[in-house]
DNA sequence: TATTGTTATACTCTATAACTATA
DNA sequence: TATAGTTATAGAGTATAACAATA
């Protein structure tokens, strides 16, 4: 059997899919996470340690319920991602004075380290992705992407 | 400690991940699923049961590999969604008597009449996520987005 | 009483490798 | 030899419930 172009291409059709922002998100937001993947190979960073890093640079002494909450990242679930964090001596995690409960993290001189190479990875990951959006294009995608995450409370912890 | 408001709405603070178009896609995306999950309440239904009861819907007679093609799901996690459709007897499985290998799937009447019931709860869900924009900002977002999907080729199967 | 962190557990989605049966 | 489907297995992400220590 022939195998045509448009065969070869799946010709696409995801049918009443097609309208739905939902699913668009979903695909594109995967797109990203593959090439996000690539982007850190060698550096044994993901997409969520990511996030906790550059939080905890963001807010040094900050807590582990707190970045959490600013992640949507249920409290059970961090106790792992910083463990592995701290094994990896990228964060340095203290009893907090102030709350003896909680613990004050703050990033390791590594964990700076390994936030500026990731970031200079992501920058290049991110022109990659978005190389045919122009500055006005990025500015209203990102604008528009700030709305949704808005459009629902999300449920923290 | 007294809270303050800014406090209680933990400020925000995310740092490095605020100019990132990756990490707000991820956000948006995760919000919608948690709108989609409860707008779904009482069906059974998940986003990727439902992007293929869509795409057998738009395809009758497709097998598993190529609506596995057009979603980007492998073929070894392709079996137990389709056996788990069938199960819930949405699904019709029959081999495919032009290539003995395949399976064509389409939709039971109960599948069809369950994808009527998905559309619509889908429909008022995403005017609830998108209620803030018009239908210029949709059509120029959903034009976005597919042109991230594009931006990389979506390693399959 | 409420909150921080913890453990245990489970479910979904995704990934790879090896197998069978057909083509 | 390549492809359709299968099985087994593993890693991530996310969810809930119950507990100890501290506020």
């Amino acid at each position: 059997m022939a195998i045509t172009q448009a065969m070869s291409r799946e010709n696409t059709k995801i049918g009443a899919l097609a309208p739905l922002v939902g699913y668009h998100l979903r695909r594109a937001s995967s797109a990203f996470a593959v090439d996000f993947a690539a982007a850190m190979e060698g550096t044994g960073i993901r997409q969520v340690p990511f996030g906790i890093i550059a939080v905890v640079a963001g807010s040094p002494g900050i807590n582990q319920g707190a970045v959490g909450r600013v992640l949507g990242i249920k409290r059970a679930n961090m106790v792992s991602l910083i463990n592995e964090l701290v094994d990896m001596g990228l964060v340095d995690r203290t009893v907090d004075e102030t709350d003896r409960r909680a613990f004050a993290l703050t990033l390791t001189p590594a964990g700076t380290a390994m936030l500026e190479d990731c970031l200079a990875r992501i920058d290049a990951h991110e022109r990659r992705m978005l190389a045919s959006f122009s500055d006005d294009e990025k500015a209203l995608l990102l604008d528009m992407l700030r709305r949704i995450e808005k459009a629902r409370v999300i449920p923290l912890s």
